[in-house]
DNA sequence: GTCTATATCGGGATAGAC
DNA sequence: GTCTATCCCGATATAGAC
């Protein structure tokens, strides 16, 4: 068994994304792991400090997994990467969610966030432009820029407006799986026009791979999954 | 002078952009307005209301915005286009910013909106068609509803991206002013690799036109303005 | 480290006068 | 339509025993 104060964080990691943290109360969380709300401010000296180490760890994960590989890349690389970070911010998807009241509660996170964007955003154009050199894609600096600031916010941003369309289902893992594969489909078609050689090649077989059907689509996103015309 | 009930819903729109809705009290509202809580409630039988009459304006404005013309479309037409749409957006950013709660508290307000945006997409590959006949744009289909969805999650979240950046300069006119249109030139860099004809021989022009220069953008993002390699 | 009991506080909302 | 005064409630956070 783990210790209490990773057990605490575990839990207000799920409730949070589920639920969104406005919603979560601090009993929650205490009821959710069958301690008391004593316990957990013992823990923690409040809510606030909760989320911190929650960005801290989101924060890690995401700037480790955006590490600047050695060597030219392969498409394998390339899709492993995307995998794995749209994974990372899919699990700290409640931090983008309310983002804007975590900043404005707590001016260190403000900072610190912004430290964060940054790194990541450096970092996701140093693995861009190594993608260029490996021959996988083909854009000039300000294309790869443009590119690069709208997968970051499309990536972070995905979650969320996949939730306003299903408010109730989420915290089904099954559906969540699927939700996060189609938004690995909409960031593949972002930089679709870029691709150039293996990972040309490859690219209908991977929007097939990560594109969900129709019936799957459906079910998550009603009519919204096949747009037509009026 | 307009109505109270105008009035009140101006205010909370100004208040809740800036500062987000969960951190403006009624009495806020109340108080920007030199009016009294009672007479706020008055009006609006709770905060909710609020919310929902602001989504009311926000989607009839926004589905009139959205309208598919008649005949044959130039660029300018194009431009004009994208320029409300966003300004738009711009104009009901805290609903976006604060969804996930909107949608939690109150299910009208869920299902209503997911019309919405299924309304809002079908407009949209609509004119995405049109641009299409009118020799503007070249994609399959495939391709024009992925560029739709990715579109609009752009453009939802631009705001939200922007406010995390600098939560500080909100409701300042000019530079809220500048980051709407450096979200109009990342939706440019979007749909960019599908431009055709005209579209296209105006590509260039338009990027310029809209990309705030070096001094703007170091001001509004700091080092994430001119990302670069580590 | 963990519990129970409780203090505190602030925002949402109402009652009733004018 | 508008005001003042106030209630209510729930969530955060603390005190002190075990």
């Amino acid at each position: 068994m783990t210790d209490t104060k990773t057990r605490i964080l575990d839990a207000a990691l799920a409730l949070f994304n589920r639920f969104g943290e406005r919603n979560v109360t601090t009993n929650h969380i205490a009821g959710e792991l069958g301690i008391s709300p004593g316990n957990l401010y013992y823990h923690y000296r409040n809510k606030a400090a909760i989320v911190s180490a929650l960005f801290d760890r989101y924060r890690e994960h995401l700037l480790t997994l955006l590490t600047v590989p050695e060597g030219p890349l392969t498409w394998e690389d390339k899709m492993g990467y995307f995998e794995g970070i749209l994974a990372s911010m899919w699990e700290g998807r409640f931090l983008h969610r309310d983002l804007a009241h975590f900043l404005h509660q707590d001016p260190v996170l403000r900072d610190r966030y912004k430290v964060f964007v940054e790194d990541s955003l450096a970092r996701g154009l140093g693995i861009y432009q190594r993608l260029r050199d490996s021959g996988l894609i083909e854009a000039s600096d300000e294309e790869l820029r443009a590119l690069l600031v709208n997968t970051w916010v499309l990536a972070a941003s995905w979650p969320g407006f996949t939730h306003g369309l299903n408010p109730e289902i989420s915290g089904d893992e099954t559906l969540d799986r699927g939700l996060l594969r189609q938004g690995i489909y909409q960031i593949i078609c972002l930089e679709a026009p870029y691709l150039r050689g293996e990972a040309l090649d490859h690219l209908d077989a991977m929007k097939r791979e990560y594109r969900l059907d129709e019936t799957a689509l459906d079910r998550l996103f009603g009519a919204v999954g096949q747009v037509r015309s009026e």
